[in-house]
DNA sequence: TCGCCATGCAGAAACGTGTCTTTCCGAAGC
DNA sequence: GCTTCGGAAAGACACGTTTCTGCATGGCGA
């Protein structure tokens, strides 16, 4: 009696429900969660009982019971000083929303978390598994949480023997080539690379595969670095890199704002594009469909990558061996408008595109 | 013993931690939290057995006994039929960023969710509160989680007597009126609207403002609207829109991808842009810095609402006062740039623009 | 010398579930 | 008629914390 009236002031606890449905906790719980073996009369019963008193299970308890919580960390790799940077590049934000999007659809949420090891939100909640985009080599937070046990599923082949559970990746080395004998075919005759100086695999795969590139066809490499996670550096070095003597008559720019701040460099030095300078940039922007002129952009497929990343890291929670293999590669893909083809003396409109649907 | 024993294969608990310092439960607890009275040996003692037992509280049973989870719940109102579209507007994932950055400093993670009401995710996640993007007028899930006494703050004012806990919001109406005089000292005539037919607060404030603007001045209105969600329909509205026998002079874009819409709708056609026809969009996206022209953008400021909402959020949760409003009203930011003005006959490039930094 | 307070710590009760084990009861088999 | 069997439901424990209460001990003033 001082437990059921003591509780008024609290939401309905699974024993106000029992009390009011006539039957045990026991059954409650079993007819909630369809275990028992219960007659379909109480099932309903109960299930209605529940209803009316506006039962929600606690989380909190059920996780403490079942060891489960039904959440995922979602963690970026951040460049600055700024805590998080996934909106820097629209790569980002397409990668979280599918796999966010693919978590509920298991019954599972995201919970954004800190690349830094500040434990004091790590583990302040409880994670089934975390996924991590683009992590450092022998990153801490990685191996501190395999070594707790978590499954972790990293965006982008980890480096320094990292012991995830599984990655997916994109085959960078093999983008980027077939994308500067696209420029070539174009007609490009020496091609410059505008890239970032830091570390992360996607700027240094992308980078070296430029250089093997360039070795193997006997050009010299040109090409400028700056700080990718700087706004305005962008601009900055692309002006740089049409400065120069050895002014490149192709670019290919790394990064997602990196098609505007060629073109707006271009114009400054009254180069026509594509005319006089062929254009790529890496970009899940559908902008460059509407520029002047449209720019040829790599997409990563960060849907398709989310999307793989959820599903492997889940699997390995549940435990369920689908054949679904641990590491994917995702292929990707050229979107190839004005800006990279001389070959139309007049400028194509391209048709508004519609979503990519993957 | 059997306990001890049996625990081997699970991640060290508090008791570990007791039995292998030599003190109790209570004292590893209160050493850990600074909470009780102990000497400092004890705590840095008990501190040190932990840390070399990797020890590490489990946040279910924390969230159990204390009822309080740390997590914010973070949904976004979608739009068509993908879960989430908070990647199509520069503004969702800036506000998503600053949020999270606030909480997290607070010690509070975000949690994405649907703004579906499908009980079987929000019931699984222990919610300390929540953060809803735009809600809609009546919003089941926002009365669901009041009438489950979980405090509520909007990004946008809620309608329909929605009992949330505090908003924060633009006066939107305020931000059209000041931009439509801008055009007009700008020399536009006839300013026309691109917009959205979605009953979204925003939309429908800016559209009414509009409109009271042409009724004050004496224009007549000419607009074209388009579900905003559908990635292509945005050049096709934009290209209706010039092509009406009524062509407006000067066009404000609602959304963020309207800017290239129309500067690519008006190379179609010809107009020079600002000569013929002058450009304002609402958008937080950089690029505009970089377009021929740039274009001058209404910026909403989302990173200060979403730092304002996640403080208000957190106040409330644990009920401390400050003297912070509950309800606020953040300034837009006009960035005037070449495409509203006919002032400067050349046009001016405009430096890069460095972090706009709050 | 006795009582009192401050200090340092331990015991045990929750928090709200899931689930293993046990009990109860009616019906069928020998 | 007694046992067995199986279905239906109840009891009780465990999950791992936090925290309230309470027991010692020792120093101090009266």
């Amino acid at each position: 009696m001082s437990r059921s009236t003591g509780r008024r002031l609290g939401r309905a606890g699974i024993r106000d429900v029992a009390a009011a449905a006539g039957v045990s906790i026991t059954t409650v719980s079993d007819a909630l969660n369809g275990k028992g073996r219960l007659p379909d009369a109480t099932r309903s019963h109960v299930r209605e009982v529940a209803d009316r008193l506006g039962y929600r299970p606690s989380a909190a308890a059920r996780t403490l019971r079942t060891g489960k919580s039904g959440l995922l960390g979602l963690t970026v790799t951040t460049y600055g000083d700024e805590p998080f940077t996934f909106t820097e590049f629209a790569y980002f934000a397409e990668m979280a929303r599918a796999a966010t999007s693919a978590a509920l659809a298991r019954g599972y949420a995201l919970v954004i978390l800190p690349a830094t090891s500040r434990h004091d939100v790590w583990s302040n909640v409880a994670l089934d598994g975390t996924v991590v985009i683009d992590p450092a080599d022998g990153d801490p937070v990685v191996t501190e949480l395999v070594r707790h046990g978590i499954p972790v599923v990293s965006d982008g082949r980890p480096g320094g023997a990292l012991p995830v559970t599984g990655w997916v990746d994109n085959d960078h080395e093999a983008a980027v080539l077939g994308l500067l004998d696209h420029l070539a075919d174009a007609g490009a005759r020496r091609i410059g690379l505008l890239t970032g100086n830091t570390t992360d695999t996607y700027t240094r795969l992308s980078t070296t595969a430029y250089l093997h590139w360039c070795e193997r066809v006997g050009q010299d490499p040109v090409y400028e670095s700056y700080p990718a996670h700087d706004p305005c550096a962008g601009a900055v070095a692309a002006d740089r890199l049409l400065a120069r003597p050895d002014r490149p008559d192709a670019v290919y720019g790394l990064f997602d704002p990196n098609g505007t701040d060629l073109l707006a460099a271009a114009r400054r030095y009254g180069l026509r594009v594509p005319e006089d300078l062929l254009l790529v940039c890496c970009s899940e922007s559908t902008l460059y469909a509407a520029t002047e002129p449209p720019v040829t952009t790599l997409s990563l497929k960060p849907r398709r990558i989310g999307t793989a990343v959820v599903q492997i890291l889940i699997d390995a929670i549940e435990g369920l061996d689908t054949g679904r293999p641990i590491e994917q590669v995702i292929p990707t893909d050229l979107i190839i408008r004005a800006s990279s083809q001389r070959r139309s003396p007049r400028t194509t409109v391209s048709p508004p595109r519609g979503p990519t649907g993957d």
